[in-house]
DNA sequence: GCCGTTTTCGGCCCGACTGTTTTCAGTCG
């Protein structure tokens, strides 16, 4: 069982327990284990065959470890379902919806027994709620638009990473004319963690200090509502507005003093987890942290809160980067000053994934190559799709040869930057690669990755990708999980096998840009580091503008705690491709072929 | 259900906003 699955089941049961009214610490218990699976980068599989690792972990003690295990051995968790007995499923659904949480959802089930999005919506159009203590008509046509909006989403509500970066940045720069008492427009939440998908968007506006704050305040939030993308407002207070855009992302904008602004960007940068552990580790010291500053509890007296780094300090901890804020043991190790030094975007030498007109790129091998020299690398390889990819144009070995004349060619007349010749070469069914070893040999860069057979069960897909990289001319496995960000799931199969095998052939692991995939997560990253796995970041660029998608897969790598020596494509371009796992010699290719067909 | 220089009971992160109320409960992040 995955720890996606054990924690589903862990934080489905604390919803139902609030619902069922128990006490607040009961169901906290098991929504805490639930959000630390989430970060966990062990297979709680794994770790639940050692009793005392097990007990390790934070929050889990002799009743949580016993529950766990029933929830490993049986799929499922038997307060889970006698709670499911008393409940149906479907009420869990309407937590989901704008405006209720537990304690509502307990009232509506107990005074009408209504348990579906359906049910609620036929009773607030009755005009049945508003009777109901604590409820009125606003509650009832609050219900309404939530109960559409829930089902118009039936996905997750989430964004991709680029949308909300490029709307960010829209409203950013709008709000920053709103006039002289806006001093900083900052994002944080999940874009300042880098997070492949975003819910919503948290900007921070520092204000200058003026002779009528308040005045000020209310004048910045008036231009702000006024912001031509702007749907629907959603609340507005006295320091705090929330719009819906037309894109349906939710923007909450906090406007603030500077001289609390470390302490919100903190706050508001999240992860709630980590937020949450570093006031634990406040607590601990008679102090208390909150979004404005970091005090004592006896007589409220600031400890820090202009900077993010001050308020670390003060907690005597390192200073962790944005990306890091996850409670995935980053606290410990600003602790114990082990944090890595994360990789930066300048690091990037070379971007080794992208696309030309040959197959379905948008532009040609001389164009890509004048993009990416004015970004300042100085080699890039060209990476088309081979055959078997046939929507894409894919390229068979003929044009191959050709394609690789081509940047040679192409070297020539740009001059500045090293163009070497790849192939982004199919993943077969049955694991073989959809170019001729002779011409594989003549690439000097290899990237093979699965585009087609995606459903395989996972012992047929993990044998697939085995027998791949077993392939001596593979020398980068692209995207490897194929998960799609709000599309598609990532293939069953078995990671660990993968990356274990990838280690031994010295094969290196993608760190996929494009927005669309970020495939390569944190929890795998950290696993391919923890096996000393390669990781090369690229872009799987399919136009010259793609290539600045290169930031995304550098934050991923900075989620996955991987640091400069961990990325081949940091290397000078000799030294990177010493670095790939070596070819055979050119003569045994033909054996190799023979053997491998 | 977990946890502990506030340690075996009693608390569990904390504050803003909304809509309902006349001082607060519930939701949200």
């Amino acid at each position: 069982m995955e720890n996606k699955e054990v924690a589903r089941v862990l934080f489905e049961t604390a919803q139902l327990l609030e619902i069922d009214g128990a006490m607040i610490g009961r169901y906290r218990s098991y929504e805490k284990v639930a959000e630390l699976l989430g970060s966990l980068t062990e297979r709680i599989e794994d770790l639940a065959k050692d009793e005392k690792k097990l007990k390790e972990l934070p929050g889990v003690g002799d009743s949580m470890a016993e529950h766990i295990r029933e929830i490993l051995a049986t799929g499922d968790y038997a307060l889970r379902q006698k709670l499911l007995k008393k409940y149906p499923p479907t009420i869990l659904e309407l937590l989901h919806i704008q405006s209720l949480g537990p304690k509502r959802v307990a009232l509506l089930w107990k005074m009408f027994e209504v348990a579906t999005v359906d049910g609620l919506e036929k009773l607030a159009r009755e005009g049945k709620l508003r009777d109901l203590p604590g409820f009125g008509e606003k509650s009832e046509q609050n219900i309404l638009k939530g109960a559409e909006q829930f089902k118009n989403l039936s996905g997750s509500g989430r964004f991709r990473i680029n949308t909300a970066d490029e709307e960010a940045k829209q409203l950013a720069a709008y709000i920053q004319h709103a006039g002289e008492a806006v001093e900083s427009v900052t994002a944080a939440g999940s874009l300042r963690r880098g997070k492949e998908t975003i819910g919503d968007l948290d900007l921070l506006v520092t204000m200058r200090p003026g002779r009528d704050k308040q005045k000020d305040v209310d004048a910045v939030a008036d231009y702000i509502l006024k912001y031509p993308d702007v749907k629907r407002q959603l609340a507005h207070g006295e320091n705090k507005v929330s719009l819906l855009l037309e894109s349906g992302l939710q923007v909450d904008v906090r406007l603030l003093e500077k001289k609390c602004f470390g302490a919100a960007l903190l706050y508001f940068t999240g992860s709630k987890s980590h937020n949450v552990a570093l006031r634990g580790r406040a607590n601990d010291v008679g102090w208390t942290l909150n979004e404005y500053a970091l005090t004592t509890i006896k007589g409220g007296k600031t400890i820090a809160s202009k900077t993010e780094e001050e308020i670390y300090s003060k907690l005597k901890l390192a200073y962790i980067e944005p990306e890091l804020r996850e409670s995935a043991g980053e606290i410990e190790a600003a602790e114990r000053g082990t944090l890595p030094k994360l990789i930066e975007l300048g690091d990037i030498r070379g971007d080794l994934h992208m696309h030309t007109t040959a197959s379905d790129g948008h532009n040609s091998i001389e164009e890509m190559a004048e993009a990416a020299k004015q970004r300042g690398y100085p080699y890039i390889a060209l990476t088309d799709h081979s055959k078997a990819v046939t929507v894409a144009n894919g390229l068979d070995e003929k044009r191959t040869l050709e394609q690789i004349k081509k940047i040679r060619a192409a070297e020539q007349r740009v001059p500045g930057i090293r163009l070497l010749a790849g192939s982004e070469v199919d993943i077969r069914k049955d694991g073989t690669l959809d170019l001729d070893n002779e011409v594989l040999a003549q690439l000097d860069v290899v990237v093979a990755s699965v585009h087609s057979h995606m459903n395989l069960e996972a012992k047929e897909m993990t044998d697939r990708i085995l027998k791949a990289i077993e392939n001596p001319y593979l020398q980068i496995l692209a995207h490897p999980t194929g998960r799609l960000v709000l599309r598609r799931e990532p293939f069953e199969y078995d990671i660990e096998k993968i990356l274990d095998a990838a280690a031994k052939h010295g094969v290196a692991v993608e760190c996929n840009s494009y927005p669309d995939r970020l495939d390569f997560k944190d929890v795998h990253l950290r696993m391919a580091k923890q096996r000393g796995v390669k990781i090369a970041i690229s872009t799987d660029s399919h136009s010259t503008r793609n290539l600045d998608y290169i930031k995304y897969g550098v934050l991923t790598a900075r989620r996955g705690w991987v640091e400069k020596k961990d990325v081949i494509n940091t290397l000078p371009v000799d030294q990177f491709l010493a670095a790939l796992r070596p070819k055979p010699q050119a003569q045994t290719a033909k054996a190799a072929t023979r053997k491998s067909a």
